[in-house]
DNA sequence: GTTAATGATTACTA
DNA sequence: TAGTAATCATTAAC
């Protein structure tokens, strides 16, 4: 039993509280709690106010030490009396918990336990905020770097997950043994003055209430923290990256072999997603960016469109004459006879003609002339470019520069792309082959 | 620091 | 709803 006050007449004026979540200051005899549990602050229970120090006596203020407390507690009276005290203080009690416990829940608590839960923060660990990290790596792409750095940005919210845990549990525990502390010195406390079990059960909730409101900030500071990453790392048009050196060369190799008709269908654009680890969306803003820049500035693109068409022009002789070879072996007639069901090549356009043709209904194994079609696209690229080749693949040059109609369109109604959806042009369907 | 290139976004259109 | 055109925001080269 502390003594506190003992010493000296007592003062009027009570110090400062002190921060109650320190333990150094959980033996302080002036806690901020509410008044039932100010330990020290009398040592009877006879209805005088604190103003006399333990060991004084309640009404004469001399010193009178421990024994006069013994006298009490062993008054006749005292059963009495403290049975009655119990009882008042009980509907006090009452009262009181009745207007402090109907809390509702918190709304702002409940977005914050949310969100830590959606960001992964919270909750069971899988991967430290995975799901985000991975919905996150889709929206911009997927791709090696991004991997990296969604990697990074995995290892900091688990970072977080990790200091947000540990100083969770630190609050648990300290609330913990702060109750278990303030609840002992209640039950010694009960031996001489009217505490019951549910002013102490009261004062518990209070303790937590206090508690909770810290665990509150916790969760604020953490949701800020998890906001601040994701924007930092996840942000996609803060953090645009380019796409790699092979995806665009991937990209670039399908537009200047599409260049009559560069509108990949759905089915062409996950290929190319999937071969340049990037999304489907990712390669429809490409070719909607490269459409544009290259129409705008068509000499500029030139040299590059040279490159690319060089760069398969070779691949795509091979092609054609692997076609017009098996072509050969398989059918019943002869190439070049005119007969329909074949790739017929001495002229550009009766070879469009037939592919349209043959990507129509009619025609399942269209692989192979979409293929051939897209570089014969090449083909001619090069040939023009090279040094006018006057038409032996076709007298109007397809070549983009010529397929761009007034209108600034692609459409030319001496292509394909005039007959057919852009989606369904020639070389877009089933294109993917072509790279 | 400047500038061109480039991926993403937005408003609009057919 | 896909595509266009304009624009934004960032990157990378100088």
């Amino acid at each position: 039993m502390a003594t506190a006050g003992g010493a000296g007449p007592p003062s009027t004026v009570s110090p400062p509280l002190p921060w109650p979540f320190e333990r150094s200051n959980w033996d302080s005899p002036s806690l901020p709690l509410s008044r039932p549990i100010r330990l020290q602050e009398r040592c009877d229970w006879s209805g005088t106010r604190g103003l006399v120090p333990r060991g004084y006596h309640f009404l004469t203020g001399r010193a009178g030490k421990c024994t006069r407390k013994h006298a009490l507690n062993c008054h006749r009276m005292k059963p009495a009396l403290f049975s009655v005290l119990c009882e008042i203080k009980e509907k006090t009690g009452l009262s009181i918990r009745g207007a402090q416990e109907e809390d509702p829940p918190d709304p702002q608590l409940m977005r914050l336990d949310n969100m830590l839960l959606a960001e992964g923060v919270s909750g069971p660990e899988k991967g430290g905020g995975s799901a985000a990290a991975a919905a996150a790596a889709a929206a911009s792409g997927g791709s090696s770097d991004n991997s990296i750095e969604h990697s990074d940005y995995r290892a900091k919210l688990t970072q977080i997950r990790q200091i947000y845990h540990t100083e969770l549990e630190k609050y648990e525990q300290a609330c913990n043994e702060f109750t278990t502390h303030v609840m002992n010195l209640l039950r010694e406390q009960s031996r001489t003055r009217p505490i019951s079990p549910k002013e102490i059960e009261r004062m518990v909730g209070i303790i937590h209430r206090k508690f909770s409101s810290i665990q509150m900030q916790l969760k604020q500071s953490t949701c800020e923290a998890v906001m601040i990453l994701r924007s930092r790392f996840l942000d996609a048009r803060r953090k645009r990256r380019n796409f790699s050196k092979q995806a665009t060369e991937i990209l670039n190799e399908y537009f200047y072999s599409h260049l009559s008709n560069p509108y990949p269908s759905e089915e062409a654009k996950e290929e190319l997603a999937k071969k340049c680890s990037i999304t489907v969306s990712q390669v429809s803003n490409w070719f909607g960016n490269k459409r544009i820049r290259y129409k705008k500035n068509i000499g500029k693109f030139q040299e590059e469109a040279n490159l690319y068409a060089a760069k398969t022009a070779v691949t795509a002789a091979h092609a054609v004459a692997a076609a017009v070879q098996n072509n050969q072996t398989n059918s019943p007639t002869t190439p070049n006879s005119g007969s329909s069901g074949s790739f017929n090549l001495p002229n550009s356009g009766d070879m469009f003609m037939n592919m349209q043709s043959l990507n129509g209904d009619s025609y399942q194994g269209s692989q192979v002339g979409a293929n051939v079609q897209s570089q014969v696209d090449t083909l001619r690229h090069v040939i023009n470019q090279t040094g006018g080749y006057s038409d032996g693949l076709g007298g109007n040059s397809l070549y983009s520069p010529h397929n761009l109609n007034a209108n600034g369109g692609w459409q030319d109604a001496t292509t394909p792309s005039s007959v057919t959806s852009p989606t369904e042009g020639p070389g877009s369907v089933h294109s993917d082959t072509s790279n």
